[in-house]
RNA sequence: GGGCUCAUGGCUCAGUUGGUAGAGCGCUUCAUUCACAUUGAAGAGGUCAGAGGUUCGAGUCCUCUUGGGCCCACCA
């Protein structure tokens, strides 16, 4: 053995080992109790990061299972990341000079995939090099066409049950991804904005968004604000900057009589507060703002211009008009904007399909409230069950292509206008009324063949593939479902998909492991589709770890430029080290920063453990035939001497710690217990003790107590303990498929 | 505005049914061709943010205060 352990020699090799050997299978265990964990699936086209790293957590209970005799399944998969993965490949994209508005739906899809295909394979050689044992003979990706499958299943079964349902929305808009986005995904910053006071008629009113003006359909008060009172229900004369026009003033709870001038515009078509007060007095949809961010033809003479400049050029002329009254130049709010490109987020009214989340959510609650599904650490419960309380139904329409094409076409008739965005036989891109179009001399299939975008009314008639009927003409949905529509049902359709059996075997699974902060993201949504599809909730434990920040706290970043790569740490301290410093001083579910200190101490324990190993091979007395593996409880008879046999009874009771550490997910305590007594009992005190009277029997206990720590220590820090526990020739199968030591 | 969370030795952090404070790194002194200097032995160092309460007993439970962090929410 060589003096100092060398990761580099051992790892790679045995990790190949483990893999031909088939023990990453459940099959290993035919007969043990099922133990499930679904990998949260990573990014496609993504890289190996500090929270791919983590889930050496769900490595530790699958391999603690496995040693259990359990039939042990991590099943492994990845995600296509819809919205993600086609904005980094539209970044690809815009190098060559080109943008998605060059290329039809289809076309683009392609260039996706094969970008995407390209580029797969890289995080599964990441995962490896952490030594996870994940079953890669059941590897899956959400879009595998039997995942699709299911996926479109649950769609129609909703849509049957009226769960899903399309509506005329205000959505939050990117004008740049050209993209819808749910709540979720809206993330705020706040800002100093110009609140402009201005003169509506008789009254002033407050706002930060006077370009949306030319879409107001009424003026609200606080119906009991004395000081408006006799406006209520009345139509009064505004001037503007597009001459006079007439408007209606409204009295709504909803006005804060305390703020600005206590008199509210109200704009339907561009913020969600006003929709719902459009709604409550039926006031008209009036969109001012397209699609591409540009004001349309109400606007005037403002027509064509973007939302910034507008606000510029119209704040400008309504000063000269006399229309201002004043302006609040320090005023703050929040506003939303794209999570992706930071673009402010334009509250836009279209067609989008919607789950009806009020009896799933409710279901998920009562499942947690009960027990059957436990949330450790349990501090986590509170988030989760405030975020589904306010759940509001779910927007699952993206516009983007790489994804799951929302399964239905809408059928084309006199009655409906159909706007299209299509490219033609010549490469040249169009856009407009279907109908117009038309006209203009393209046909119906020159149209649908290079289409890019159909935005239908909500009227059309909605089919699935085979309900079309021969003659008419249909268009599809160009939109996909929201990504976390299909890795919400991750759990079932993978273990549906993977092989005869699996499905009834290990659903529902052990433990679901992630980082909180897809807590709401995912978690939820898995518990809802759970639950709707089988009636249990998907699994029996919601595990949370948290987030390792840079060795100063902050949170690493690509734009931060501090974002370190774990696989050089592996590289660099092996992956046992780097395994062991994640888990070591960092308690469940707690955020910790990444400290080198904590590596390097782990990489000497690695040294520790492997000079134990080389000390029992140089003390091993002359002519001592074949080691004999002995279990605790005979290793306490068979030992002679009292210093033995206070061992054993010590490592007896550091089994039964460990075991219980591991059971109750206290995977810091497990690490420093088992570094704990490995160090300071094992090798500081009893191997000192032991060194200078070494004979067949103590040599026996001496070497047993060793294979226990092996045993207890390989969850956590596999290749090591594995390359010792085979060289010591205590039994022909490797650690990875032993049992745990029983106390 | 609501919720969650953190404040423990110089630094980074553990401490889950409440029972006289722990680790890693750093520091001090000493040892050592011993399996390991990626070592061993001994040691210094904390009124567990502050105040009050419950209790025989609180870092651990409750209330409040102060100061960080995170998440959520339709005040224009």
């Amino acid at each position: 053995m060589d003096k100092v352990y060398d990761h580099t020699k051992i790892e790679e090799k045995i990790y190949e080992q483990w893999e031909k050997g088939g023990y990453f299978q459940p099959e290993i265990h035919p007969n043990g109790k099922p133990y499930c964990i679904v990998l949260p699936p990573p990014n496609a086209n993504g890289a190996l990061h500090f929270g791919h790293a983590m889930f050496t957590v769900e490595d530790i209970l699958i391999r603690y299972h496995r040693m259990l005799g359990d039939s042990a399944l991590w099943l492994p998969g990845t995600d296509h990341a819809g919205i993600e993965t086609q904005f980094v490949f539209e970044k690809e994209l815009a190098k060559s000079g080109k943008s998605r508005f060059d290329f039809s739906r289809e076309e683009l899809y392609q260039m996706i995939k094969d970008y995407v295909d390209k580029n797969r394979g890289g995080i599964q050689d990441q995962l490896k090099k952490l030594g996870f044992s994940l079953d890669w003979s059941r590897e899956k990706f959400t879009l595998d066409p039997a995942i699709v499958e299911l996926v479109v299943a649950t769609f129609k079964k909703m849509y049957a049950e009226k769960l899903v349902y399309r509506d005329y929305r205000l959505v939050n808009y990117c004008t740049r991804d050209g993209t819808s986005f749910s709540d979720l995904e809206v993330t705020y910053e706040e800002r100093q904005d110009p609140l402009y006071y201005i003169k509506y008629g008789p009254l002033v009113l407050a706002t930060t968004r006077p370009e949306t003006k030319f879409g107001d359909t009424a003026v609200a008060v606080n119906p009991n604000d004395d000081r408006y009172k006799k406006y209520i229900g009345q139509t009064i004369d505004i001037e503007t900057v597009l001459g006079s026009a007439k408007i209606r003033v409204i009295a709504d709870d909803f006005v804060d009589p305390a703020f600005g001038t206590g008199v509210v515009k109200v704009t339907p078509a561009h913020d969600f507060t006003d929709y719902e007060v459009g709604k409550r007095h039926d006031l008209p949809l009036k969109q001012v703002i397209g699609f591409d961010g540009k004001l349309n033809h109400y606007a005037g003479k403002f027509e064509g211009m973007y939302v910034k400049k507008a606000r510029e050029a119209i704040v400008l002329e309504m000063q000269e008009k006399g229309l201002i009254d004043h302006i609040d130049t320090a005023y703050m709010h929040r506003i939303g904007i794209c999570y992706k490109c930071k673009t402010v987020l334009e509250p836009l009214p279209l067609e989008q399909w919607y789950v009806n989340v009020q009896n799933l959510k409710k279901q998920a609650i009562t499942v947690i409230k009960e027990g059957k599904l436990e949330v450790v650490p349990k501090n986590f419960e509170n988030p989760l069950f405030q975020w589904l309380e306010n759940l509001r139904d779910w927007n699952i329409s993206r516009q983007n292509v790489w994804g799951i094409r929302i399964p239905v076409w809408y059928e084309v008739d006199d009655n409906n206008v159909f706007t299209v965005a299509f490219i033609d036989k010549k490469s040249n891109h169009h856009q407009g009324k279907l109908s117009d179009l038309l006209q203009e001399g393209f046909d119906f299939e020159e149209i649908t063949k290079g289409l890019q975008r159909v935005i239908s009314p909500i009227t059309a008639k909605v089919v699935f593939e085979e309900q079309k009927e021969k003659g008419k003409q249909y268009l599809p949905e160009t939109d996909t479902f929201d990504t976390w529509f299909s890795s919400g049902q991750w759990p079932t359709v993978t273990l549906k998909t993977s092989k005869p059996g699996d499905f009834e075997k290990f659903y529902p699974t052990a433990v679901l492991e992630t980082a909180y902060d897809i807590l709401k993201a995912w978690v939820s949504r898995m518990v809802m589709f759970g639950i709707y599809l089988t009636h249990e909730p998907p699994f029996k434990v919601a595990l949370f770890h948290g987030i390792v920040n840079d060795p100063l706290g902050k949170k690493m970043s690509k734009s931060k430029g501090n974002v370190v790569n774990p696989l050089e740490l592996v590289g660099q301290y092996g992956a046992d080290a780097v395994r062991f410093a994640l888990v070591y001083g960092n308690a469940t579910g707690a955020d910790q920063s990444l400290s080198y200190t904590k590596l390097d101490a782990a990489r000497k324990f690695t040294n520790k453990i492997w000079n134990m190993a080389r000390f029992l091979e140089m003390k091993k007395p002359e002519g001592m035939g074949k080691l004999k593996k002995i279990n605790l409880h005979e290793l306490g008879s068979f030992a002679i001497s009292q210093p033995d046999k206070d061992m054993v009874e010590a490592t007896k009771v550091f089994v039964r710690e460990i075991t219980k550490y591991l059971d109750s997910y206290q995977f810091n305590l497990a690490a420093e217990r088992v570094y704990e007594f490995a160090w300071h009992t094992f090798a500081d005190k009893y191997i000192e003790e032991v060194k200078n009277r070494v004979d067949e029997k103590s040599y026996t206990v001496l070497a047993n107590i060793y294979s226990v720590i092996l045993h207890l220590l390989h969850p956590i820090m596999p290749f090591v303990t594995e390359e010792i526990y085979q060289a010591m020739k205590l039994s022909s199968e490797p650690l990875i498929v032993s049992s745990w030591p029983e106390a």
